[in-house]
DNA sequence: CACCCATCTCTTGCATGCAAGGAACGTTAG
DNA sequence: CTAACGTTCCTTGCATGCAAGAGATGGGTG
């Protein structure tokens, strides 16, 4: 969250090992659930316990690990409840970026918007799906961007980790259709922003935030199953 | 944010460091930007660097400290900007708040705010500032918790600790009039949820929001004074 | 056969030791 | 007197050892 990952050097292995774990989680490497052992992960890495310990309560902070007290710590698995605030939080922040992107009126990212679009409607046009899952991330990261709120991207960034949203964003795109609803409606937002209407976006983001929702939950295997055997998830 | 402070029985000992050094911090009773020490801090609390560490840790990822990697942990001192953006991020919050709430229906949440506002009235009447503060303080959590979102709730809170809004709150409220017409805000507030009328409460409660940060920032010392003697506040 | 209890192992929590890197200070040269 | 340099101290980063607690597993009993 602090520090962006990059290269090997000048990284703390601390600082390495979170951008790892973190990757790992979010990329579905390790299975919702999973236990994460700190003498497993230290001996993967080839470290002590020490920096592994720090990762995982960094980890727990930002709400992909849970760490049960003696007992181990282990890959967080969202209820259905929690995943349904996340979404809620989403379409909260995304139309508020909308807003405050169409209030600072001609910056930079709109352009980059604007190209994204252009290659998205190409990806669309050959049923790219792969590409264009990219270049929805890429949107809607432009568009946090956009609003020029560090503290709303930093939280932004949050919860998209704890959806794991890049592996989301797929399963919603295999809904018949969805691309080219998807396509139309960033396009409808990217021309009201422009247009510094600023209510409107907000507006149709959310709204578009919803859709997404939907043709997402529609996608997933079956309401009560997954990883969600644990009983906690209320 | 995992754990709720409580008794100090079957609290780990970094769960006690953590909430301590989050009170002082918050509460003011450390200056922003001072120094702190793990081997200071250890011994006062008689115990080992390790949990005073891990704290840290924890205390980082809130942004309420900022560990330079080799030279030591200093409380954040937010700049202008930041305070700017967390403001931009509590009006965000604070509305959607009462627009959910407003969409809940009758719930407890809305009993508590509405004897809330009794106790308010009453402190007002008799210029009670101190407990006005606490009430205002009451206020705006009941409004959070009645959203009925986790997240939300969880997101809310580290944002009000990065701004150690308890602090400010009083300095608000010491401008002229500033009680009487907050506590009219939070009855107009109030009413349009009972109505539940869910636009309009979210609407009147960001616009109390940024009446209150203009309250506060009137109240404040100097623009470019303070603790913010770091140039980094861009 | 089912259930309860003791033990045993694996997990993390904390304490401690050592090393590497900054920053500040005193010193010395110009 | 100023400025540059070398040294020293203080900071955190990481490795390791020990202890306490939770869970699993086996044996014993009703």
């Amino acid at each position: 969250m602090t520090e962006e990952a990059g290269g090997s050097t000048t990284m703390s292995i601390q600082a390495k090992v979170i951008a790892e774990m973190r990757a790992r989680i979010i990329s579905g490497e390790v299975d919702p659930g999973a236990p994460l052992s700190e003498l497993a992960l230290a001996d993967e890495f080839g470290v002590s316990r020490t920096p592994v310990r720090e990762a995982f309560k960094q980890l727990q902070t930002e709400g992909l690990v849970e760490i049960r007290p003696r007992v181990g710590t282990f890959v967080t698995t969202p209820s259905r409840r929690e995943i349904t605030e996340l979404f809620e939080m989403k379409e909260l922040l995304e139309g508020a970026a909308a807003r405050l992107l169409a209030q600072r009126g001609r910056v930079p990212e709109i352009d980059r918007l604007r190209r994204n679009l252009e290659e998205a409607d190409a990806a669309v046009a050959r049923d790219d799906r792969e590409h264009y899952a990219e270049l929805v991330g890429e949107f809607h990261d432009l568009l946090i961007t956009g609003a020029d709120n560090s503290k709303l991207e930093a939280h932004y960034k949050t919860l998209m980790n704890q959806l794991a949203y890049p592996r989301l964003v797929k399963t919603s795109l295999d809904q018949p259709g969805r691309p080219l609803q998807s396509d139309r409606e960033h396009h409808l937002v990217l021309e009201l922003i422009v247009q510094k209407d600023g209510d409107s976006a907000e507006q149709v983001m959310r709204e578009h935030v919803r859709a997404s929702r939907r043709a997402l939950m529609a996608g997933l295997p079956v309401p009560g199953r997954g990883p969600l055997t644990d009983p906690t998830g209320a």
